[in-house]
DNA sequence: GCAACTTTTTAAAAAATTTAAAAAGTTGTG
DNA sequence: CACAACTTTTTAAATTTTTTAAAAAGTTGC
């Protein structure tokens, strides 16, 4: 039924998605609503077996507040990452977890760009497959390389749909409501969520992969820019290299700083004759990139400098997004961050030879600690952020 | 009287201060509270003579509505707009229209920069001697160059007032509210309420000055970064000049963008024997500059190509922010404003050549109404920006 | 071990929002 | 050109929500 309290209770539950345990008066200020509304809500959500009373937390000095935190197993959600490539599709529940095998399918987008029946395919494929209780999936989310206006639900580089809805498309064929975005904003939105930027008001997630993305959190929320194109942070121009980028200019950061100008690199090295412990280089992107952070993980010198200038020149980049934006913290995520730690001090060195001190003492730089898996987490994300929405219209507006 | 009443008719009074004329309804959603009550505090509102009706608007196919705008003269703030060697200031009403003559003080940072009595004798000459009627002032809006940390009122780069807020000090010694934020944001903030960003939801305002500096409206609010230091645009890296930056880096836009720029070049050109309508410039800056750009709008061919290179070292700057954060619009703003559209070509020019079209395509460049009396305009917009603030504090929290 | 102080929860009073109805205008059709 | 059908604003009554106050449950320090 769409009602006032339903809407409600969706938001009481979207909160505990994210908050995992809470009191009724931390619910109250999260929902914008009085205490005595808000516990007259749990208490139906108890009942109903939606939440459950999970104990007392620690007195602050006063009595103990009653802490509510979801009933296990009620919610799913169908996340689907795709890549220019492979698209890979799991179950994760209100924890983020992943509680199925994850799913691989080659959907080639090179060679097929708007292969829309491909996805709908693989994602009916994976529903049959995977012994999945369709009623407890509350939303597919997907997340997808290119231009993506969320509101009109349209991808402009590619899966085009006669200008339709994408999601509307998918939802009218599956019966599951749906939700797209650009991989880079899910990857932010994972971490403003549930990873390293969790609870930061201002952060820039990069997303380290085989481009260079950013998603940015501005006022704890998602920024998408006036036509949802905000984060074009690969195709800046910032270097004099001549070197021609796929957008038709040259000298865009990608063309200095991606996943794929580290395997280029070490195809170069080698075949220079430089030693490394990297003796053959596959052809697969996956298998080589894998061979080159093993490498480097374990000290490999050359892997080590190639990695290392890719992670300067991002530091670049970085400086740029700090003197603009004065964020908090920044994060290393997608598939890149696998390589840890090690790219931090090149990229501060970037930032120390390009930013304002000052301004640099500001902002931490930390990096992810969900890696690859950054973009199914926000997949979750992105439907437990929609979760309440468009079930009563004339609230939505009201309810900040 | 501190109540919740006064709160929400002090933001009615600060809603007509932005929209000028507006009917119930509308101030209803804009202060976010139900059309009885809001017509209840409006009637009050009239009855106190605060505001007036203002007759009905012109149907959209039913009854009229009646108008409601604010009553004359009631509402003046004085509004400070500082820069490093100047400092202006003048009573501007709710209309945003000055009603006094501006006067001027010799207040030099770069001699003093810690000159903060200086600063508020100026505050006191003014009020004692410009007639005006106390009563009515409903605070004093400041702009000042520098890191300006708006929470805490201190500026890290001027007027150190021992890490105590200047704005309180102020305050106690004159017995009005004071407010304070950089002037840059100023001239963003004014652009936004009553200038060529007025109702956008996100928009960059460059002022072009002695220096270069950004104020950034993101979802319709001025967005100042996690420690007010966003929009530091100006120490951008983008040039590999050698120049020393007064930052300490070299490179900066500022040492190839700003209104110095252009009159050292205009300096060197002259010297160098190059024919032009300017026979000699002045060694005051605001003499020079007025010189320059009045040969440049009469056509001065010297004059315009240099005042065009400026404008296209800008427009490589505004091409990094196009890509960032997919603004709607680009407002050009402050001093430098003066030039007109003549900016627009080259900025145009440098954005073609390093924005990917499709992005740029989105973005409107316009060059500002206000030019030099923008950080006053601001000042009075930060007034009444925080007219209903630390009013009533748990409504604060709130209403959104 | 008990008084003073905190914090959460429940209950009653006050205020706000919603819904419905009335009032004031506009527009199109016969 | 008058009147019905439709819009939009304003007022009034019914619900719902928030506020305020009081009670319950804990903590801490003397």
């Amino acid at each position: 039924m769409i009602t006032k309290t339903s809407y409600f209770k969706r938001k009481i539950i979207k909160e505990l998605c994210f908050g995992n345990v809470l009191s009724a008066q931390q619910i109250s200020v999260l929902v914008n609503r009085s205490l005595p509304v808000t516990i007259k809500l749990l208490s139906e959500l108890v009942h109903e077996g939606m939440i459950i009373e999970s104990g007392f937390a620690l007195s602050t000095g006063g009595r103990r507040p009653q802490m509510y935190s979801l009933a296990a197993g009620k919610i799913h959600i169908i996340s689907v990452a795709m890549d220019q490539v492979f698209t890979t599709l799991a179950v994760i529940d209100a924890q983020h977890h992943q509680i199925s095998h994850a799913r691989k399918c080659y959907l080639n987008l090179f060679e097929n760009p708007n292969n829309l029946t491909g996805l709908i395919r693989c994602l009916e494929d994976f529903i049959k497959e995977a012994s999945i209780e369709k009623d407890k999936i509350i939303g597919i989310g997907i997340g997808m390389p290119g231009f993506v206006d969320v509101s009109k639900g349209i991808n402009y580089s590619f899966l085009d749909n006669d200008g339709k809805s994408i999601p509307d498309n998918i939802e009218q064929l599956i019966g599951i409501p749906v939700f797209i975005d650009n991989d880079s904003s899910l990857i932010a939105l994972a971490e403003s969520k549930f990873g390293a930027a969790k609870g930061k008001k201002n952060a820039m997630v990069i997303n380290f992969g085989w481009g260079i993305g950013l998603g940015m959190i501005l006022n704890y929320q998602l920024f998408r820019g006036n036509n949802g194109f905000a984060g074009e942070f690969s195709h800046v121009h910032l270097f004099d290299n001549n070197k021609l980028c796929e957008c038709g200019k040259s000298g865009c950061l990608e063309t200095e700083a991606s996943l794929m100008v580290v395997i280029e690199k070490v195809k170069q090295a080698l075949k220079e004759g430089k030693v490394s412990a990297i003796k053959h280089i596959s052809d697969d992107f996956e298998e080589a990139l894998s061979t080159v952070i093993r490498a480097a993980l374990k000290g490999d010198q050359l892997a080590v400098d190639l990695l290392s200038e890719v992670a300067y020149n991002i530091g670049r980049g970085i400086a740029i997004l700090i003197h603009i934006l004065n964020p908090e913290l920044i994060v290393i995520s997608g598939r890149g961050a696998t390589a840890g730690n090690m790219l931090l001090a090149p990229m501060q060195q970037a930032i120390n030879k390009y930013c304002i001190p000052r301004l640099a003492s500001y902002t931490q730089i930390t990096v992810s600690p969900f890696s690859a898996n950054a973009e199914l987490i926000g997949g979750a994300a992105l439907v437990i952020e929609n979760y309440e929405k468009n079930i009563y219209q004339s609230v939505k507006n009201n309810a900040a």
